[in-house]
DNA sequence: TACGGACTTTACACAACCTTAAGTTGCACA
DNA sequence: TGTGCAACTTAAGGTTGTGTAAAGTCCGTA
């Protein structure tokens, strides 16, 4: 699948272009609106900066919508909460506001491409009787809905990817908390507390002793 | 597969370049940013020293992800954690803080591989009923999952990849251990010993006399 | 402006882990 | 078959990492 984004922050691109050629999607980047209008042609999705220096977001939006019905996804700075209405208005599917996490920003992809009928990757896993639904951004456990904060959620979503794997609690701290800084706080840890509380059974998240978590293997002990 | 040392530390160089080929990569190095520039192009990866004497890391970084899409594992020193910050935004995909253990050096590389749809190599190793499973660092005996601490994986790690040859007493001390202080403390015999016992079977993991271990070969004893 | 929820920080206890030390065993060579 | 050296065993500290409660901060909402 391809997506074009529009957007005139080159780190932001650095940052999302690698982790969204991962996930096999194709990208294409450009900075301007103008160049959005001509470009958007062949494009699985949109990502669309709002706060574009060439022309207000909602012109571009509109302008798009008009000439095709590709799924658009917003990116817009904290405080235009205004523009967002506007922005649905106008034909966005989803947004994203800044700063946000790149486990965020997937999770809309995926949302907004299963929408659309195309699929990403397969959204939902199961553990146990644990079910996590990855695009909906929501958990069950024996069929009843969690209710779990975002952190929590991006935590359990890692551990999932992780498909029983280790993960480390370096990468947990960069990919949820975009910081390197490990070991200073014991934030990581207050929320594998509070996830495995409402979780219900602590044991699913297993502690790697000096190097991070991991789901437990529940198809083999829950085997014997 | 392929990666491009981009290193001027010579004794790091040394130390790195025959487990890199042991384990079946191909090494290219090159000393200064300029050369990384103009070498990288048939690298499968890019094991990039941030503390060149002649340019900026994050410069370099950026200068090859602006040309190429290939992994990028930043080597950075002890204290620059912020520059890792900047340096993931840049699209580095992983990043080793010196020192770093050879252990943790392959782990990297086999999870970035691993993300980028490449294997370098099967990650999951049997030695007859006993599996070994580097990437999730979890070992198994007999289908049971084992629970060993850190350097217990570690050292298992090094002599499952060591594949039966020998794994010197100085090797263990350097990669696990970060020191060549061999002969000082009998910790690495401790280690050795609750590991055996671990593993159920002793025999499994063969002393050689004066110069290290190495693991038994399975393969014949146990079809006889 | 006050409330509430989400998130972070702090401080401390506890458990897991690692290392050291010292005595014992066992191998290799004369 | 004794001697010396290397490895093994065991248990006792010492160190480090994790869990948790409670207080604090931030931010959005009413």
């Amino acid at each position: 699948m391809r997506i074009l984004l529009v957007e005139d922050d080159d780190r932001l691109v650095a940052a999302l272009t690698p982790a969204l050629l991962r996930a096999n999607i194709q990208v294409r980047r450009v900075s301007t609106a103008a160049e959005a209008l001509t470009e958007h042609g062949d494009a699985d999705l949109i990502l669309l900066d709002m706060g574009l220096p060439d022309q207000d977001g909602l012109t571009v939006c509109r302008q798009i919508r008009s000439a095709s019905s590709v799924p658009i996804i917003a990116v817009t700075a904290r405080r235009e909460k205004s523009a967002v209405v506007s922005a649905l208005r106008e034909g966005v599917d989803d947004y994203v506001t800044k700063p946000f996490s790149l486990a965020e920003l997937m999770a809309r992809i995926d949302a907004v491409m299963r929408r659309f009928g195309q699929q990403v990757a397969e959204p939902i896993s199961d553990v146990g009787d644990l079910r996590i639904d990855l695009g909906a951004r929501q958990a069950y456990l024996a069929g009843q809905p969690l209710t779990l904060t975002r952190k929590e959620f991006d935590l359990l979503g890692m551990l999932v990817q992780g498909n029983g794997d280790l993960v480390t609690r370096e990468v947990l701290m960069e990919t949820i908390w975009d910081t390197s800084w490990v070991g200073a706080s014991r934030t990581l840890d207050v929320h594998v507390a509070t996830l495995r509380s409402k979780l219900g059974r602590p044991a699913l998240i297993e502690t790697v002793r000096g190097v991070g978590y991991r789901l437990a293997d529940v198809t083999l002990s829950s085997q014997n």
